[in-house]
DNA sequence: CTGTTAGCGCGTTCAC
DNA sequence: GTGAACGCGCTAACAG
């Protein structure tokens, strides 16, 4: 075992030309004699010749790949639909461009040696406030990136919703629908941020969004239950035995989809019927095939991934990058989840 | 703008000692005084110093960073939720041991070509059958490689259940059960594999395990229907349609879970109710949080891809891997899609 | 024990 | 078509 890699030396000499030649005869094969490359190459064929692509890397300055920051652990993170939907298109978009992914959890907890060591052209986020510290190292390490829904406080390319505008819009439906007792389930104020963002958090912004609805209808946050959790499956389910203990309420308003799947689950195993006995909304739209009966806020997670990576590559390839800032739209899904009290 | 990127040679020449001491600051404290380490250290943290990551890589010879090889397009790939659970499972263990995610989708439609440009210290693969040019790139570039639900017919480190035995179970389940009415939506031959493959492909290998159980009930498998579909929610709507067209059966056994799930719908749609009048088996144990229901085989996806990973990083690190072929475990689940007809 | 000198790794590219 | 330098961090060998 263990013979020595071959190297462009190597090639060199078996073939008779300089180094320079054989990279020529890879990369700018017009640059010498359609002779030469045909020699160097059958040369590197028969020496089964790969170029090593660290060293490549290394001298080009280029990885060909774009990393995916993840605020929490990756398996927190991969568990979410939506942002696995996100990442597909991300991918997908990649992959049209010859890019590779990388994922990049926290290293050892901290996200800036995570982003210290990564080699990667440029880094695509999500949920995620980039703190200060972070954003200096992408500075200082000249690395491109891209925010998607990012908290807005960090000066960012950005692609995202208008968190308050969507909010509003969900609340307002749940209200236009009859509903007054109303529990809101929330995310984490740290879930898609960083501790040390100063402006609004996306929590917080769905939270003034929810306001200005019920503003509307008369009524004040107050008015309503808000419980907070994680966005997961298992959270929603915790959340959701919480509120049907503490109180009556005619519909669930949750900050994320799979959320309300939970929160539909413990409900149906309590004996309540989803949307006779309780309506529930949720936020994402994902795309499950079994959850496409939820009454949700739908945000295309295909075009914010693709938004965000198609604008990162081309900050990377060091094209124009006017717009900093890109808008996905959202709508009303009409699921089978949210009742209308007022007949049907 | 672009002040140049600090590198170490800064660090030295501003703190006064040489390349070696500041690389050794950082890497080997012991190696050098107490005081020397402050020193440099300080100087670092004012310039803003972080080491070129591509650099040390390449010096290293090392990336701290693994690839997940996909045989399709991740479009594709990335949205079989199988694939992504053992994804997850994978990313976790990466992250425990600190190593990177790196998806290598095919580059420019060539799997080969991705192999050879990817910067990772090792291949972890998933249902792909690695083919002889591959496997002969990943020598030359001495990389790791383990393989998950491969086809066998490569002789590479592998990870995978006992098929046969799996469905067996899955088989005497359902007989136990009292069923003797059963039809069978298998896969295709080609699902889960590569055209090349010489051994027994994964549905033949259920097949004798169904052929066993069987046959301890004095049953063969010309006893039972078989309709072979795609690993689609669709295919098994379509599937199901066609076998309760076909002849009253009391229980379906499926390949796959989301065929199965597309089977329940299907029969749902045409007003049966399962498992009152038809019972479902599948065969996965996706952890789709609707599909908790589903009686099925699991096949623990965390466990697959943990058991995957953790080989690899043992290989890279170059520790012992006696063991070439892993095998995961597989149980029932009981679900709510399974009668008893026996009473209950 | 501290610190330095002098390469090394490998592909790319400037200047001739 | 080539020689030589380059990028940047790591480390063997060596000196005090």
């Amino acid at each position: 075992m263990g013979k020595k890699r071959v190297t462009i030396q190597d090639i060199a000499k078996q073939s008779g030309y300089s180094k320079t030649a054989v990279s020529f005869a890879f990369n700018s094969p017009d640059r010498i004699s359609k002779d030469a490359v045909e020699k160097i190459l059958k040369v590197a064929r028969d020496l089964d010749y790969i170029p090593d692509p660290t060293a490549r890397n290394f001298s080009l300055g280029r990885h060909m790949a774009i990393g995916f920051l993840v605020p929490q652990s990756t398996s927190i993170a991969l568990a979410n639909p939506y942002l696995q939907s996100v990442m597909r298109s991300i991918s997908s978009v990649c992959e049209e461009h010859g890019y590779m992914l990388t994922l990049i959890p926290p290293l050892h907890s901290s996200v800036s040696e995570a982003v210290k060591s990564a080699t990667v052209d440029g880094i695509i986020t999500m949920g995620l406030s980039v703190s200060k510290g972070v954003a200096d190292i992408l500075r200082r390490r000249m690395l491109s990136i891209v925010s998607i829904d990012g908290t807005g406080d960090d000066d960012l390319p950005s692609v995202s919703i208008d968190d308050t505008a969507a909010a509003e819009l969900q609340m307002r439906k749940v209200l236009e629908y009859g509903h007054r007792d109303i529990a809101v389930i929330s995310l984490p104020r740290a879930a898609y941020s960083d501790s040390s963002s100063r402006s609004l958090y996306l929590t917080e912004r769905r939270i003034k969004g929810y306001e200005k609805a019920l503003g509307e209808y008369g009524m004040k946050l107050s008015d309503i239950m808000i419980v907070q959790t994680d966005a997961t499956f298992a959270s929603g389910c915790k959340a959701m035995r919480k509120i049907m203990e503490e109180g009556k309420v005619t519909a669930i308003v949750s900050m994320s989809d799979i959320v309300a799947l939970g929160a539909w689950r413990a409900a149906r195993d309590e004996g309540f019927r989803v949307p006779d006995d309780i309506s529930i909304m949720g936020f994402d739209g994902i795309d499950d095939f079994t959850s496409k009966e939820l009454s949700t806020i739908v945000q295309s997670a295909e075009d914010k991934g693709r938004k965000g990576a198609e604008m990162l590559i081309a900050m990377i390839e060091g094209q124009e990058h006017p717009m900093t800032s890109v808008d996905v739209d959202f709508s009303f899904r009409e699921g089978k989840t949210l009742r209308n009290l007022y007949g049907y």
